[in-house]
DNA sequence: ATGAAAGCGCTAACAA
DNA sequence: TTGTTAGCGCTTTCAT
C-alpha cells in the first residue's frame, strides 16, 4: 500500500499541492475555510510528510548524529538518553554511533550520517586527527563537541574542567592522609584523560607530593583492564594506599582487583573514579568519584548545534563546566 | 559549499548522469575505461551519493528505527550496541528511541520513523495497545520484536522463554533451601515479567510451596523502587529468605535495601535477579541472575528484519531462546 | 555501451 | 488567495 503524498490530499480536498504545502507550513496566505478543509482531509487520509521528500529541497532532515565511544558505556548511554530527549522534544531523531574510539570508524560514520544529510553531528568521541572534522567545518555542517573538545578547531565545544577534575580528587585523596598514590590513565592520547591526570599531579605537587611516572598506568577504558592494572599495583613492594582512577569504569575494576586480593576499601586502599555513572551507585562500597554535570552540558551542547544550524557562521563558544567531587564509600582516612 | 552531485561527476567525466548512476550500482553495461575514469573522477571531488535523493525514488534509506525503553538502561544499551555494530556493518544506521513503555511515546516516534522512511523498526519495548502496530504492518513496513512480543500480531519475534527463566530461577533457590520466597516483578502488562513470574510460581508449585499473592510485589522498573519493596519486605514479620527479582535493576535495588537494613546478603538473605547486565557484575555482592543470550537474539531479529526488507510476505517467525542461570555471590544456603 | 528524459514527493517562485 | 511550474539529486526505462 503506498503511503498517501501530497497530491493525494490536494485531490481529495480540491486545490492545489501548493496550497496543501501552505497550509502544513504555515506559509502564505489561505482561507481558513481552504485550511480547515486541507487539514480533514489530512487527517482522514492519514497524510504524513516525506522528510526525504521535503529534505531534498534543502530543508532540514530532522535528524542528527550522536557520535560517542560506546553507547553500552553507561557514562556515554546516559549522554545518549538526555540527547535523545531533547531531540525528540524538538522533532529531531537521533542516530547514534559507537566509534570506540577509533578514527577509522569515526570516519567511516561521519561519511555515512553525511550522505544522509543529518542537520548536524554532536560529538563525545576523541577524534585525533583533526582532518576527519575539519573537512565537516568546511562543508559547514554543524558539529559541537561534548566532553570532548578539538582545540585548532572551530567549534562550539562544552565540557568540564577536567584538570580541576584532577585536583579535586588529588584534594580529597589528600585530605584523607594518603600519600603513597597511583594513578589508573586512559590512554594519553584521550586527552580528557591527560587533562584530569595533570590537574591531579598538580594538586599532588602543589602538597610537594611528586607523582612518579611509574605510578601513573595507562589503560583500555574497560573494568577488565583496571582489574589488572590495579592488581599489579597491588601487589607492588610499596603498594598505594589510594588510587585515583580517570572513570567508573576503571575504578570499578580497582574494586574488583581488591576485592580478590582480600584488600579492604577503602580501610586499606581508598578508590576515586570519574564520571559519577550508575555504576558507582551501585558498588559496594559505593564509588567516590568526580560527576561532570552531563545532563547540563548536554543541554547547552544541543542548544548550541540547534542554534548553529540556523546561524551558521557564529562565533564558536567553548564552554567549561565545574566538575564536582561525590564522595561516597570507597575513600576513607589512611590508617597510619 | 555545495556538495558534489551526481552532475557534477558527469560533466567532470564527460559523460551522462545516468552513466554514473551505472557505474555506481554495478547497473547496465560500461566499458571499464569509464568506469574507472568515473570512479577517478569520484574519488577526486570526492563524491558521496545523496541516500536522501536516492531514497525518494524508492530505494532503501538504509536506516532502521530501534525502539527500546530506555537507552540508559544497560540492559538496553547493551542491544543498542550489538544492533548498531550489526547494522553498521551493513551500511545501516540505527535511530533510537527511547519509548519510557509509553504507548503514547510508541506513537510518536513510530509516526516520526514513518515520516523519515526507515527500513524497518526493531520493537524491543511493550507495546499495550497492538492497533499502533498493526497500522504498521498494514502499511508493511518491516518490523520485528526482540525480547518483547506481540500476540495476536503477524510478526517475527525473538524472545527468551521467560517462563522458564522464572522457573530456573526458583528451581535455584529451592535448591538452596529457600522456602520463604518474595518476588519483585515490573507491573504486569510488561508480559516478559508476566511470564517470569508465572513459571518462578510454577516452579515453586512443583515443589509444593505455594506463592502468595502478598509476596509479589509490582514496582516500576528502577533501582529506587527495587529497593523501596524490599525494604518494605525485609520489614515484614515473616520476611522472606530469598527475593526474585525481575530484573537486575530491582535486585540492585533489593541489594540496597539489605545493605542499609544491615542484612547480610547472602548470608540472611538470598537475591536472584535478572538480565545478567553489566551492573550485576560490579556490584558486591555480585548478583546471581538469569541470562538472556542477547547477542544471539539480536542477531538473529537484526537478520529476520533486514531479510523481511526483501521479502515482505515471508511467514512470520517466533523464535524462542532458552536463558541460563548464571550463579554469582548474592545466593546461599539457606542459614536454618 | 551510453544518453535523454521522466518522475519520486516536496517547496518556492511566480502567475493568475 | 490559489494554482502552475521548475527544480532538489537520484534511478530507470527507453532510445540510440
Amino acid at each position: 500500500m503506498k503511503a498517501t503524498t501530497i497530491y493525494d490530499v490536494a485531490k481529495e480536498a480540491g486545490v492545489s499541492i501548493a496550497t496543501v504545502s501552505n497550509a502544513i507550513n504555515g506559509k502564505g496566505k489561505l482561507s481558513n475555510k481552504k485550511r480547515d478543509e486541507i487539514f480533514k482531509v489530512m487527517e482522514r487520509l492519514q497524510y504524513k510528510p516525506s522528510v526525504i521528500a521535503s529534505a531534498l529541497m534543502g530543508k532540514k532532515t530532522y535528524t542528527i548524529g550522536l557520535l560517542i565511544p560506546d553507547v553500552s558505556n553507561p557514562f556515554f548511554s546516559e549522554i545518549a538518553r538526555s540527547v535523545e530527549d531533547l531531540a525528540h522534544s524538538e522533532g529531531y531523531s537521533v542516530i547514534v554511533c559507537s566509534t570506540d574510539n577509533k578514527d577509522d570508524r569515526v570516519e567511516k560514520y561521519i561519511r555515512l550520517l553525511e550522505q544522509k544529510s543529518v542537520d548536524g553531528i554532536l560529538i563525545g568521541t576523541g577524534v585525533e586527527n583533526a582532518d576527519i572534522l575539519r573537512q565537516l567545518t568546511e562543508k559547514s555542517l554543524s558539529i559541537v563537541m561534548i566532553a570532548r573538545e578539538a582545540v585548532s578547531l572551530k567549534v562550539h565545544s562544552v565540557l568540564t574542567d577536567n584538570f580541576k577534575g584532577g585536583a579535586l580528587a588529588a584534594e580529597h585523596l589528600l585530605s584523607k592522609g594518603h600519600r603513597r598514590i597511583a594513578v589508573l590513565s586512559e590512554n594519553f592520547k584521550v586527552t580528557s584523560s591527560f587533562e584530569r591526570v595533570r590537574g591531579f599531579r598538580f594538586a599532588l605537587f602543589e602538597a610537594g607530593i611528586a607523582l612518579d611516572e611509574a605510578d601513573i598506568i595507562s589503560c583500555d577504558s574497560s573494568i577488565r583492564d583496571g582489574k589488572r592494572a590495579a592488581a599489579a599495583l597491588i601487589r607492588r613492594e610499596n603498594s598505594p594506599s589510594a588510587i585515583f582512577c580517570c572513570n567508573d569504569l576503571l575504578a570499578i575494576g580497582a574494586l574488583q582487583a581488591a576485592k580478590e586480593t582480600g584488600v579492604r576499601v577503602p580501610e586499606q586502599l581508598s578508590i576515586i573514579g570519574f564520571d559519577d555513572t550508575i555504576l558507582s551507585t551501585v558498588t559496594n562500597p559505593a564509588l567516590t568519584t568526580i560527576a561532570q554535570p552531563m545532563d547540563q552540558m548536554v543541554k547547552l551542547a544541543f542548544d548550541l548545534l540547534i542554534r548553529s544550524l540556523e546561524n551558521t557562521d557564529e562565533i564558536k563558544q567553548r564552554i567549561v563546566m565545574q566538575p564536582e567531587l561525590i564522595v561516597r564509600e570507597s575513600t576513607g582516612k589512611l590508617n597510619v
